[in-house]
DNA sequence: TCTCTAACTTACCTGTAAGTAAGTATAAGG
DNA sequence: CCTTATACTTACTTACAGGTAAGTTAGAGA
């Protein structure tokens, strides 16, 4: 295991954050190297080329919301926390430099993007489904949410929604975010 | 009024399309001359720099919209016609090699963004979120619609919606749109 | 017929992006 | 002590981006 410091970390760290303020096309190599302070040719050495990095990028996501969702999950079997955790999620994501999601930021470069990465962007997204689909399902049998339909459709017009008020509440303001989660709400049948 | 074909209206057609493709920082100068067979300078005589041309697409797809939903309207007071309107809109400029939208576009490239950009995309949003509470609003009164809450929250939710829809769409296959459409008719209580 | 303007083209410049090749420091192992 | 691998650096190349300056051409108006 190399250190949480070690210059491959950093340059993930840095690029993370980039990829999502700016999108794949929106940062070079300089933009990483200069803030870390070492050589442009440094990061090729670990990341061979950009769509090496950009693959690392992806995994490095993944990672970040296989982790936060199990820490959810450890809240306990309350459908509703579960809901809230991930509302809680994007708006830290939000508040700290990361405007945009993985998803909508691969979306823009999508015509010149490999298969494989293609293939882990879709791998994600369908997850993220997975894991959403479940926790309506749970929360319709135990009365916490109230909505009609098929709950995997639901789930994707939710995730669906979060992502677009997240571009929305960059040019309109952060409270977008909030008038979305409220309307989740709303929709599902929560009186708060 | 200069022709439909004019080389300046090439030029904004191409870019637009482009621009909704890949984005800002996706596309150069001659991604545009090249097909039109123009020369590289010829751009920049009608719009010296690239934030000029950017300035003229907002126009174009403002003036784009603007022009549909008076088609909408112009079909009659029907609230459900007017949200089909919407949903048919979005699905040809998918169709037509326009998969994401122009609020979408711009927030991944917002922070290099001038002011008067920033605002133009803020007013565009603002009209859309003003058209669509209007519909909601009239379609609630005439009882098309069934739904709870703010009708302007419910307008800001959908076209969130609708915007990341468009985005999973191109990851996820064009049916995630259907996915969408329909759940929004669920949602807002329309049986069919 | 001459002049002027709009709408370009040709030829160029500067900056910067991605990427590569070859060299170097450091530490670990035999 | 020598060798090897890791993790870099320096110095470079190629390509292309956005942008400019000066020249050209075609048509309209006096």
């Amino acid at each position: 295991m190399s250190p949480v410091c070690s210059t491959r970390d950093q340059i993930i760290d840095k690029a993370f954050e980039l990829m999502l303020q700016r999108g794949m096309n929106g940062f070079s190599y300089r933009d990483i190297s200069e803030p870390l302070g070492v050589a442009n040719a440094a990061i090729h050495y670990h990341f061979p080329n950009k769509t090496d990095l950009i693959r690392a990028l992806i995994d490095e996501n993944h990672q970040i919301l296989r982790r936060s969702t199990s820490e959810f999950m450890a809240y306990g079997g309350d459908a509703r926390t579960q809901l809230e955790g991930l509302f809680e999620f994007t708006m830290k994501q939000c508040q700290c430099g990361r405007p945009i999601c993985m998803v909508g930021a691969l979306a823009i470069d999508y015509d010149e993007l490999s298969d494989d990465i293609k293939e882990a962007n879709n791998r994600f997204m369908k997850d993220s489904v997975t894991w959403l689909d479940r926790v309506l399902k749970v929360g319709r049998e135990q009365k916490e949410f109230r909505f009609n339909g098929d709950s995997e459709s639901k789930a994707r017009s939710i995730l669906a929604m979060i992502q677009g008020a997240r571009q929305m509440a960059r040019v309109n303001g952060m409270d977008y975010l909030e008038v979305i989660f409220g309307q989740i709400r709303t929709d599902l049948g929560i009186s708060d």
